[in-house]
DNA sequence: GCGAATACATACAATGTGTATGTAAATGAA
DNA sequence: TTCATTTACATACACATTGTATGTATTCGC
């Protein structure tokens, strides 16, 4: 017999034995980053939870920042997963970007994802960083939307990168309020009342929307 | 004789010494953490920059964080400053608001102060602990004015406490994009739609705003 | 089956944080 | 004035953490 089955558990095949590794990682560094924050976790804690030594942590990532950037885009990408799920029909421009924002704030009702994303991880990785990861998950969605809805003549032309990154603020900061125990209904409400008055109305059709 | 005033350079009153020795120690400390951050400053850094030593920082502040703390609070100070100064007269409620955003652009000018209160500073110390920062020193101005616009009629009613944050989120996102090289007309701009947008247009006007 | 690469574990050096301790000058009461 | 106390530091130290260097067992590719 060869070395193998001995008896003694056989290691698995290198590249599945890393992404287990990797993934243990990133699980155990994001619990603890998001109860401790980035700072006030170490590096011998995390490995700790991982039941694996900081030898691996490593191996797998340049240093504590390149793990916890490994988190934040797994994060990142997991938000873009479920608003894209949650997009649905298109229906108007408008509408879409409802659809969208609404989202948007489901997949940040929880408060830990609210702090990887919102909170630490600009400080941590830089807001320029950050808006590349943001670009490169979720496609750059809300600029599209807002895009076309210009486009269709159902919203008032506006500079395309100010009003993106302007409607990006409002949806988390709504986020970041409502993770902190704000009422999600009063901050849909003002964004919704903001999109609307943005809105073009049919020219005879009367009064601006009241609600 | 006594033992002062032979030629060696008497000691300054307590007070006196105390107040020189913060202000250095802030001083020397915003600038490293407007350059390399939080935490890639350390504290024997700062006290070599102040030319003190570390037992003068911890005898005046608690630890590193408590002395962030306070280089954040003059940055809050000096922002409402400048923005107070900037106030004006009232003129409509609306203009008002109008001239309190344009005095936070303007203080917020500087990149480093957008790190230190936009970046780092709810990071370190947590929203909210900035968020009380912000009311003690901005006096909740932006509150105040959005609650006369809407009482004047001239806001649509709206919740106040989601309006007055989403608000904030505007005008701090604004001033980090501003900070980063984008452009202030546009974001002045954006934000200008959607405060006319919500302005509420006397009955026989006819058109809304198209600016 | 064998050399090379991979996936770690262990040991180490450097740095930074907070604290304990020591000291000179200022302050305040007698 | 004197003297005890407090203030404002400086110095020394104990500890934790970071990143790196080195060693070792498998697995991979030929």
């Amino acid at each position: 017999m060869q070395q193998r089955r001995s008896g003694k558990a056989a290691r698995k095949p290198n590249e599945q034995r890393s992404r287990e590794t990797r993934d243990a990682l990133i699980d155990a560094a994001r619990k603890l980053f998001v109860d401790k924050g980035f700072a006030d976790t170490g590096t011998p804690e995390i490995v700790r939870a991982a039941e694996l030594t900081r030898g691996a942590l490593y191996h797998h990532f340049a240093d504590k920042t390149d793990l916890f950037r490994a988190v934040v885009r797994a994060e990142f990408a997991a938000v873009a997963e479920e608003i894209d799920r949650a997009a649905g029909a298109p229906g108007s421009a408008l509408e879409a970007l409802k659809k969208g924002g609404d989202g948007f704030l489901d997949a940040m009702s929880d408060p830990a994802r609210v702090r990887l994303v919102l909170l630490d991880g600009p400080a941590v990785l830089g807001r320029e960083e950050i808006d590349e990861i943001d670009r490169s998950t979720s496609g750059d969605s809300l600029r599209l939307g807002l895009e076309a809805a210009i486009d269709a003549g159902e919203l008032r032309p506006l500079p395309l990168d100010a009003l993106t990154d302007v409607f990006s603020a409002l949806f988390d900061r709504a986020a970041l309020a409502i993770a902190a125990g704000g009422s999600r209904a009063k901050y849909r409400e003002a964004i919704a009342a903001l999109v609307d008055g943005l809105a073009i109305v049919p020219e005879e059709a009367g009064d601006p929307p009241r609600r």
